[in-house]
DNA sequence: TAGTGCTTCCGTACGTTGTACCGTACGTAA
DNA sequence: TTACGTACGGTACAACGTACGGAAGCACTA
C-alpha cells in the first residue's frame, strides 16, 4: 500500500521537462532535446521494439545512465516524443479554419494531417494514452482543430465530440495501416501477396455453405482491396460517413 | 536475408492449432486449452503485461518450458486468446439479426456486444492486428454481423466498409475506456480525481486568451464528462452519427 | 515380462530490457 | 589552486522469451 507512485509529483515533473527551455549542454552535448531527437530518429527507422535506452545512447555515442540525467525515464521520454510530434501538425493555429468548404472541408484537412503524422511516425499509435499529454504542442492542436467547428451550429460539449469522433476514426484506420506495414517489413510480404496466398485458407475458413453472406462479401471486399483490409478506403469512406452524420445534426437544430 | 521466417509454415501452424480438436492431455494433464484459459485468467485479472509464459506455468503448477510442448510460443498463444474471446460474442450466427429495429438496432446491437467483449477482456486491444485470427470462431463473427446488412441496398463491398466502420468506432473508444482503467488502477486516482486537480494545470495549459476555443470548448466537455473524456458517451455519439450517415447512403439510392 | 522408442516434461542458460546505485571526472566559482 | 556540484557511466539485478538437451513416463512389440 505505499509504493504507491504519486500522480502530482510526476504530472510536475513531466511538465516542467514538456514546457522547459532547453537546458544548456552539459561537458558531453548531451540535451533533452537531442535526446529525443534521436529517439524519434530510432522509432521511425526501426519501430518502437528498437527504442530502448541502451540504443538512443549508442546513437549519441553516450553511456546509457547518461541519458538518466537529462530524462528521468523512459515513459517521459515517450511523453517528449509525442509532443515533439505534435509540433509538426500544423503552421499555424488558423491554418485548419482556413480551409475551403467550411467545417467540413476543414475537418477533412485535419482528418488528412492527422493521417499524415501517423504515417509518418506510426510509434505514436502504440503510445497515445487517453489522458493528454499536457505539452505546449497539445492545447495548439486541440486550439486549430476546434476552430473550424465554432460558430456552425453545434454546442461546446458537441464540438468535443464531434472532433473527438473524428479523431478516433483517423487513429483506428491508421493502426490498422501501422499493422499491415508492420506485418509487411516483418515477412517480406505484402497484403495483396499474402491475400493471394492464403485464398485458399480462406475459402476454407468461410465455408460458403455455413457462412453464404460472409464469403460472398469477403470475396468481393476482398477482390475490390485486394487484401483482406484496406485502411486508405475505410479512412474514406468513414469520414464521408461521419460528416454526412455531423451534418444531419446540425441540420436537425 | 535468410532469416526470415517462412509465413505459410507459421500459418499453416497456427492453423492446425485453432482449428485442431482438444489433444488429449499429456502426463501431467497439460492441454492446449488449460493454457489457453491460463493465460485468459491472467490477462484478465492483471493485464496483458503481467502475462509470461512463467506466470502462465506457474498457474497451472507445471515447469515453464513444458508450455512449448503444446504451444510454439507466445504470439500463438495470444492468437488462441483471441479467438476463444470470439467464442464468447454471440450466441448463434443469427442473434444479431434477429435483433429489433432492422439494421440499425442489429448494428447497436453488435457495437454493445463487442463493446462489452473488451471491458471484459481488455488485453485483446493490446493484441488486435490487422490479419484477422484465422480461427473457428471469426468466421462466425464475420457472418454474425453482416447478415443484418444484407438485402438493405447496400453493395457487397460497402456492407463490408460499413460493419468495419462500426467496429473501428467501438474498438476506438473501446481503448480509451481500457487505457482510463488502467492508469486508473496503476495510480488509484479515477478520472474525475484526476481531473479535479489537474484542473488549474489544465488552465494554465489551455491559456484562454491565446487559445479561446478550446479553453471554452474544453471547460464545457470536462464539466458534463467529469473528465477529460467520457468513452461511453463517445461511443454512443459516434455511433449515432455513423448510423445517420448510413442511413443517408441507403437513402441516396 | 523385458525391452524399445517416442513423447512429454523441465532445469539451465543466453541475450534482451529498464533502471537503481555508486564511483569518477570534469567545469566553474572562490 | 582548491573545492564543490553536477554530468557521466560501469556494474548489477530482476524479469522477459525461448533454444537446447537431459530425464522420465507411456505404449507398444518380442
Amino acid at each position: 500500500m505505499s509504493g504507491k507512485k504519486v500522480p502530482d509529483m510526476d504530472m510536475a515533473r513531466s511538465l516542467a521537462l514538456l514546457w522547459g527551455s532547453h537546458t544548456k549542454p552539459g561537458r558531453s552535448g548531451l540535451t533533452v532535446r537531442a535526446i529525443v531527437e534521436a529517439a524519434i530518429g530510432i522509432a521511425d527507422a526501426e519501430g518502437l521494439d528498437a527504442l530502448s535506452m541502451r540504443h538512443v545512447a549508442e546513437r549519441l555515442g553516450v553511456g546509457t545512465m547518461s541519458l538518466y540525467t537529462h530524462v528521468p525515464g523512459k515513459t517521459e521520454l515517450t511523453d517528449l516524443m509525442i509532443d515533439a510530434a505534435y509540433g509538426e501538425l500544423y503552421r499555424d493555429v488558423d491554418e485548419p479554419s482556413a480551409q475551403p468548404d467550411g467545417w467540413r472541408g476543414a475537418l477533412e484537412f485535419v482528418a488528412a494531417r492527422n493521417w499524415d503524422l501517423y504515417r509518418r511516425h506510426p510509434w505514436m499509435l502504440q503510445l497515445v494514452t487517453p489522458r493528454p499529454v499536457l505539452g505546449p504542442n497539445a492545447s495548439l492542436k486541440y486550439e486549430a482543430e476546434l476552430r473550424p467547428l465554432d460558430g456552425i451550429g453545434l454546442s461546446d460539449v458537441e464540438m468535443d465530440s464531434v472532433l473527438a469522433l473524428v479523431l478516433t476514426h483517423v487513429e483506428g484506420t491508421a493502426r490498422v495501416r501501422a499493422g499491415l506495414d508492420q506485418i509487411e517489413q516483418a515477412t517480406g510480404m505484402n497484403e495483396t501477396e499474402w491475400w493471394l496466398a492464403s485464398a485458399p485458407v480462406l475459402d476454407k475458413v468461410m465455408d460458403a455453405s455455413r457462412f453464404p453472406v460472409a464469403s460472398r462479401v469477403g470475396t468481393a471486399a476482398g477482390q475490390e482491396h485486394q487484401g483482406a483490409s484496406d485502411p486508405a478506403h475505410a479512412l474514406a469512406f468513414g469520414l464521408a460517413r461521419i460528416l454526412d452524420g455531423v451534418a444531419d445534426l446540425i441540420a436537425g437544430r
